[in-house]
DNA sequence: CCAGACATTCGATATTGTCGAATGGCTTTC
DNA sequence: GAAAGCCATTCGACAATATCGAATGTCTGG
């Protein structure tokens, strides 16, 4: 086959597979005729589609037989996956001294599709129950790792404030302009904050990760419940001390790192 | 198209982009000659399934130019994929207070392909720097999540035990017979257990988790440091504990389950 | 017991992925 | 510093391949 338009030149039975597990990703289960419908196809080419898919783990049927999921096969890939980060790796032992210091949870994020993902996580140090976040994907205008991240990054800023903003809470910024002001102060302070803007009662401080050719890749943050904001002088410190430690592990040559230029 | 010979129905192009997701899951990155090779296919077909993949983060190339590995994308589908769980969710409080009572850590796990693979992981309660298990692969043969799978499960015995079994440690047991044998214990007692048999100076004691069904559908195990073997009874009664109480919360009939009919 | 909805199978068709050769960029070697 | 080799990438023709619509099977609800 081959492209038939200019711009894409994608497989399409892997583009129709992608989106399935798109799809799959949005609504938990869903049925043949349900993704055929959302994609405008007929209920056959996705039921062989899906059975391909099926065959390697990818996505699996329900007991209950006629809906379908997620597969097993994504948990062992993105495990795979978590392990070629070396972001990650580097980040680990510094997270968890920060966690230890602070008393607080933190995460390390990285852009995905303008949004950003959670790619570490360590829990606050007290004994209490919390939710797993790795994996977890955050809107970027409401985080405060999203912040960072699109203050360094141009393109990211582009093609996440280029699409209307989602109000999660109250508190949350949802105007682009208003946004990008904020990210000024970012760059200035190399560090973000969000108050309750992404969910109630929570509120986070996230500062830029460097890697060895000075680009920000990544952002550590730590997370606080609200009734604690703002974090003290300490708490601030001990991030920034974090995550210049993560840079350096990683040979970036600077921290804080410089402010792009075309971001006048 | 549709199947040339018997037994297989997949999409080709399908088919190879999981094959290719597989290989970058064994050896890391690879380049694009490499996979074909790998594959037996032209680097120009490979070329056009990798590219495909990668406008979807499922693999991304790594700045370094020529080489491929898995994608971000993956890490959000696995999450969205534990959120589906059943059992994980249900599992997660029991874990915590198995965790916290027995000051060990403890893992949630079900098949994958002959395999067993960590749906959970609730770490040791002290405040030591552990690695997150959840995604990790264990052959069943050599762990006590494995054993009791096999134990329960006729099919996935068949499959796990019809391939060479690796020997890990100097004590894991590779003979199927031997294997099998053990297996007997497991479903009089309904729990499994695993002495260095996969990491040395690691052990672990492993019961049956019950789907509303009656079918055995995970196994929850507590892992300790080989100097604490053998677990006290202590120990054993709160893992029987947290895994009647998960069965329980899902809706099973009975636990400890019934030993398959098939088994004898 | 019947009706409807849905997953699934099957076979013909042409759309589509595949392949081999040619190009371009990069690193290595002499 | 120039050349050679390696590897990713592009292109276009071909026919193998995925797609599609209709028919069948299966389950659920009335």
């Amino acid at each position: 086959m081959g492209a038939t338009r200019e711009g894409e030149s994608v497989i399409q039975s892997i583009d129709r597979a992608a989106k399935i597990l798109t799809l799959l990703q949005g609504s938990r289960r869903m049925g043949i005729t349900e993704l055929a419908a959302a994609l405008d196809l007929p209920p056959s080419t996705v039921h062989g589609i899906v059975k391909s898919l099926q065959a390697h783990g990818l996505v699996a049927q329900q007991p209950s037989g006629n809906r379908y999921v997620l597969g097993p096969a994504l948990l062992k890939l993105s495990s795979v996956y978590l392990d070629t980060l070396d972001v990650r790796a580097r980040s680990m032992r510094w997270m968890h001294e920060l966690s230890s210091r602070t008393g607080l949870a933190t995460r390390l994020g990285a852009e995905l599709f303008g949004e950003v993902i959670v790619i570490h996580h360590d829990r606050r140090p007290d004994g209490t129950e919390q939710m797993p976040e790795t994996g977890l994907t955050i809107p970027s205008h409401a985080s405060a790792l999203g912040k960072v991240l699109l203050a360094y990054d141009a393109a990211h800023a582009a093609d996440a404030l280029s699409r209307p903003l989602a109000a999660l809470t109250a508190d949350t910024v949802t105007d682009p302009d208003r946004v990008r002001e904020g990210l000024e102060q970012v760059r200035r302070d190399a560090l973000g904050f969000e108050n309750e803007e992404a969910v109630i009662g929570e509120s986070s401080v996230a500062a830029p990760v460097c890697s060895e050719d000075g680009d920000v890749i990544a952002a550590v943050a730590v997370v606080m419940p609200a009734s604690e904001w703002p974090p003290s002088d300490a708490v601030l410190a001990e991030l920034r001390d974090a995550a210049r430690s993560i840079s350096r592990d990683l040979g970036a040559p600077a921290w804080p790192p410089r402010p792009p230029a075309t971001a006048g």
